[in-house]
RNA sequence: GGCGCGGUAGUUCAGUUGGUUAGAACGCCGGCCUGUCACGCCGGAGGUCGUGGGUUCAAGUCCCAUCCGCGUCGCCA
């Protein structure tokens, strides 16, 4: 431990010991509890950063000085350490006691009742919460998920740093740019009527400093985009591990980050093993027809099988004319109810039906849709290699549909049968070969299928084949990859898109030119006009990481201050009107406004 | 924006087919207690049942509308 001494106190709130026993000390506190255990004694709680300590307060004078005071005050109290009589064990410095002599009021806390009491925080209402986060904060077990970002977001650059990449700050207001998500505006007080937009991603600066001959950069990086909030996704704003690597192909990045991350996860996590380099490499159109998923999660032993010659046909209606995908549990455990259950939330979160039957101990179909599948009892049990005490997991509906149907089947009775789910471990791997091009759901015309950032593999020769027709530009992939750890999408990263001639090519194939790509990329078009390096990259979400370290399911929880999923600060109250005076100076008219 | 669940004391919740004065635990206030550590015991205060309308002799409970929270889908290059 540091040396915690300060004007206010001589050791900490978790530092003394029985060795310390007849020093005098001064400790700074809150003062978190005050048990009064008879006439003129009793036990006060002082909490700081580092831990508690247990003052005893042996006079009557004492005891009404400490019981004046409300909880959470902020206190300094100056005393002896002395052993105590009835120690406990379970805490740090329950050998030890403090004897008082003098008491301070450092902070006052005007409120008897409190919003919620802290050491149960994590029980309220998360609304409550987040209003009085600093209280909230006070609890041990949630300042705990604070402290661990802080490590982990130390290790990270500590790491990057000890790889000899370099920590470079790119600009907070830039440029709106067509991007995928909706930008943060901010309005420009000099120029009347155009905005600044805050960087859904460093995406564009980093590829830029790759053109200045930077060679190696990293950043903590801020990313905002105005989109809904979700478990694992925090509205607003999140912060990525940003990396890029000059003269580098997509080999070197997974290098760098298969050799940082384990040790990290290994180290911080909540479980102790970390997949080992080189990570499992699935190829992005075989994750979605075995998992039903482009990210999967490797510590389910489940995957799907294609069931559409066995039983489009088998007369059930929803699979006529449908690609049909199977699920096959072994070994499986569940009654009625817990399927029908699984199959409900199957259904509200994949968006169509899941279907189901199971060969029982004496080798009979039974339920579900078993009677249809009855009169092709040996083929499905030869094609599925079905045991006694299986169930099957069935969906259909489009290729698409049925493969994510079936993805969240996989992901749902993993995490109902723990003889196919080792959850204790980080299992990472990395999803390539992503497609460059895909048929838009709207448009029903072809649109970038992530971003057009990314070197198609081929490079300018496939786009030409595609271009003249000689091949499906949808069978054209990119040199993109996407991190996944435990079923969450860490990353996304790719080999870039560094000649402006490829790009005014690719960006032809989607209907747009040369033009297109000057207006909408014009820095990063005439940056690569003067020479620029091949440049890979990956961004894995900070946040992310940090919440699968703490083993939390909420993204909220690893956030000092988060937003309510309204994206509102209840404590900040942001966002908030301004003055007319603000807007008038920003050319700014407000055309609607909501209610108060 | 769609769907699901929820909103009752400072906090977390219970509240039956609509029916007496809306309960419990923790917290808070008062009293007792000389070794507590989730201290214990006794007593007390504390409620616009999210809001507005409706049905009814009677609404926390039923109906309609609306607001808020969480989850989920859309969305997130």
């Amino acid at each position: 431990m540091d040396n915690c001494k300060t004007a206010y106190r001589s050791h900490n709130c978790g530092e003394l010991r029985i060795e310390n026993v007849g020093q005098s000390v001064t400790l700074a506190g809150f003062l978190e509890n005050f048990r009064e255990v008879g006439a003129g004694l009793g036990f006060a709680i002082l909490r700081d950063f580092y831990g508690t300590t247990q003052v005893v307060c042996e006079t009557e004078e004492m005891v009404k000085a400490f019981k004046a005071l409300n909880k959470e005050s902020a206190v300094q109290v100056t005393g002896t350490v002395r052993e105590r009589d009835s120690k406990n064990p379970k805490l740090p410095t329950g050998d030890i006691e403090v004897v008082p002599a003098a008491l301070t009021v450092l902070g006052k806390c005007r409120h008897n009742e409190l919003p919620f009491q802290v050491s149960r925080s994590r029980e309220a209402d998360e609304a409550i919460r987040l209003k009085h986060r600093y209280l909230d904060l006070r609890n041990p077990d949630v300042k705990k998920n604070i402290i661990l970002r802080s490590q982990v977001v130390a290790a990270l650059r500590s790491a990057m740093i000890d790889h000899g990449f370099m920590e470079i700050t790119t600009p907070i207001l830039t440029a709106s740019s067509p991007e995928g998500a909706r930008d943060y505006l901010v309005p420009s007080r000099k120029h009347p009527g155009k905005f600044y937009a805050l960087p859904q991603a460093p995406q564009q600066f980093k590829q830029l400093l790759m053109a200045s001959g930077f060679d190696k950069y990293f950043q903590i990086a801020p990313c905002f985009r105005d989109e809904d909030a979700r478990g694992d996704r925090s509205p607003g704003e999140f912060y990525q591990l940003d990396m890029e690597m000059a003269f580098a192909s997509q080999e070197d990045v997974f290098a760098v980050l298969e050799d940082v991350l384990p040790p990290i996860f290994a180290k911080y996590g909540a479980y102790d093993t970390a997949s080992q380099p080189p990570f499992l490499r699935i190829p992005y159109l075989e994750a979605m027809e075995k998992y039903g998923t482009d990210k999967p999660d490797l510590r389910i032993d489940l995957t799907v099988t294609d069931a559409t010659e066995l039983l489009a046909d088998c007369g059930f209606e929803p699979f006529a004319g449908n690609v049909v995908k199977a699920v096959v549990v072994s070994g499986f455990e569940g009654t009625r109810k817990q399927i029908d259950k699984l199959c409900a939330d199957a259904e509200v979160q994949s968006g169509s039906k899941a279907y189901w039957f199971r060969l029982d101990e004496n080798g009979e179909l039974v339920g579900g849709i078993s009677k249809f599948v009855q009169e092709k009892k040996d083929a499905v049990i030869a094609a599925l290699g079905l045991k006694p005490n299986t169930f099957v997991g069935l969906s259909a509906g489009t290729k698409g549909a049925a493969q994510k149907t079936a993805g969240v089947l996989v992901k749902m009775l993993g995490a109902f049968c723990p003889n196919h789910f080792k959850k204790e471990q980080y299992a990472f791997c990395w999803i390539v070969d992503f497609p460059m091009y895909e048929i838009g759901e709207e448009s029903g015309a072809l649109e970038f299928c992530h971003n057009p950032f990314s070197m198609p593999s081929g490079g300018l020769e496939v786009l030409d084949k595609a271009a003249k027709g000689e091949i499906d530009p949808l069978s054209i992939t990119a040199d993109q990859y996407d991190l996944v750890c435990n079923g969450v999408e860490l990353s996304s990263g790719a080999v870039r898109n560094h000649d402006p001639e490829i790009m005014v090519e690719a960006f032809k194939l989607v209907g747009l030119g040369e033009e297109d790509v000057k207006s909408k990329f014009p820095a990063m078009y005439n940056a690569f006009t003067y020479g620029a390096p091949p440049h890979a990259g990956i961004a894995p979400g900070v946040d992310r990481m940090v919440m699968l370290l703490a083993g939390e399911d909420s993204i909220r929880e690893i956030i000092p201050f988060p937003m309510n999923k309204n994206a509102q600060d209840l404590m900040m109250d942001a966002p908030s009107f301004v003055t007319q005076a603000q807007l008038d100076e920003l050319h700014i008219a407000v055309t609607a406004t909501e209610e108060e």
